[in-house]
DNA sequence: ATGTGAG
DNA sequence: ACTCACATA
């Protein structure tokens, strides 16, 4: 996904409210930096998007846990003048905006804009004239910087996958390999590709640490020597992050590549197939049947609190039973 | 080691 | 929330 925030929850009956809360906390990250504002919004806007009724009064949402004197303010303005002075005053300054504008490139992050802003780069132009200030990360972020922003219709994301699967079961048949993200929950558009490979020779136990980091450069160099993988952001043992481009008429696109040993592929393939959402549902009913479920495994938690050895898993069916969870296809995971 | 950033 | 990879020190 993108680094763009996602700004509006559903139909929340509170949902304006939340905006500009959301708003506030990421000026409070962005440009003063201050993580404790930003995290008393943030909580602030959470417990206003699970209340059930609409709120009618600063005093009426101060009873909430989360909201104090300064915001119950800030509501009442809004309510009485349909907008807030302060968030005015902050879309007006340049400093802010500037920062917000570079924290769109992949690899800059809040830090980063602040010293570039207080070189006198404001812009994505400046930036251009300034790659010498970048590390290699940032300069492939500020090259497809209109790119990386772009949404990967479905059937790109197909043609994608499928010089992936040949290119690799050509050079060995046993790969495993699954999309995952928005695109295997059946949306029509992406914000990146979010790929998932093992191998029968990958187990959690036996780490066979050479066979496997050769591994995952190997998929990497097969990938560039097609033509579809064209830039490295970082690679790892487990992780590549890169850019791949299916050919000179479409941009280039984010590509996401995890390497999982074999016990732990389902749990990866649910984890990463998201929504974030439905994780989070899913991880609170696992806890209340006495399991913990992460990226890597489903464990029971036994009486001390402590969690056990995993479970097997063969298969995503797998750790729905094991938790006693309806089973969703991916689609469902809304 | 520590900080930054991505997802 | 948590993990991985990177850059800098």
């Amino acid at each position: 996904m993108s680094k763009r925030k996602t700004p509006s929850n559903e139909s929340n009956i509170n949902h304006e409210f939340c905006e500009f809360l959301t708003e506030l906390a990421d000026y409070e990250k962005n440009v003063t930096r201050d993580i404790y504002k930003h995290s008393a919004y943030r909580k602030a806007a959470s417990v206003l998007a699970s209340h059930p009724t609409r709120i009618k009064s600063g005093d009426e949402a101060q009873m909430l846990k989360g909201i104090g004197k300064k915001i119950a303010k800030k509501i009442d303005e809004f309510i009485q003048t349909g907008k807030l002075r302060k968030l005015e005053n902050i879309h007006s300054d340049s400093t802010n905006t500037a920062i917000n504008l570079l924290t769109r490139v992949s690899g800059i992050g809040p830090a980063k804009a602040h010293s570039l802003v207080n070189e006198g780069i404001m812009t994505i132009e400046d930036l251009r004239k300034h790659t010498d200030k970048l590390t290699h990360h940032q300069v492939i972020g500020l090259r497809y910087f209109e790119d990386f922003e772009k949404k990967i219709p479905r059937n790109e994301v197909e043609q994608i996958e499928k010089i992936i699967i040949k290119e690799l079961k050509d050079a060995d048949p046993d790969f495993k390999i699954t999309i995952c993200g928005s695109y295997r929950r059946g949306k029509t558009e992406s914000g990146d590709i979010d790929t998932l490979i093992t191998h029968p020779s990958l187990t959690s136990d036996k780490v066979d640490k050479k066979h496997k980091n050769n591994m995952l450069k190997n998929i990497v160099a097969t990938l560039e020597k097609c033509g579809l993988v064209t830039e490295t952001l970082s690679l790892g043992e487990t992780k590549f992050m890169g850019a791949c481009k299916l050919d000179s008429d479409h941009p280039t696109r984010r590509l996401d590549i995890r390497l999982t040993p074999q016990d732990q592929y389902y749990c990866s393939i649910l984890y990463f197939t998201g929504s974030d959402i439905f994780n989070k549902d899913m991880r609170a009913h696992a806890l209340e049947n006495g399991f913990t479920l992460n990226e890597y495994t489903l464990r029971p938690i036994g009486s001390t609190g402590v969690p056990g050895e995993p479970v097997e898993i063969h298969s995503e069916e797998d750790i729905f039973d094991s938790i006693d969870f309806p089973f969703k296809k991916p689609e469902e995971r809304g």
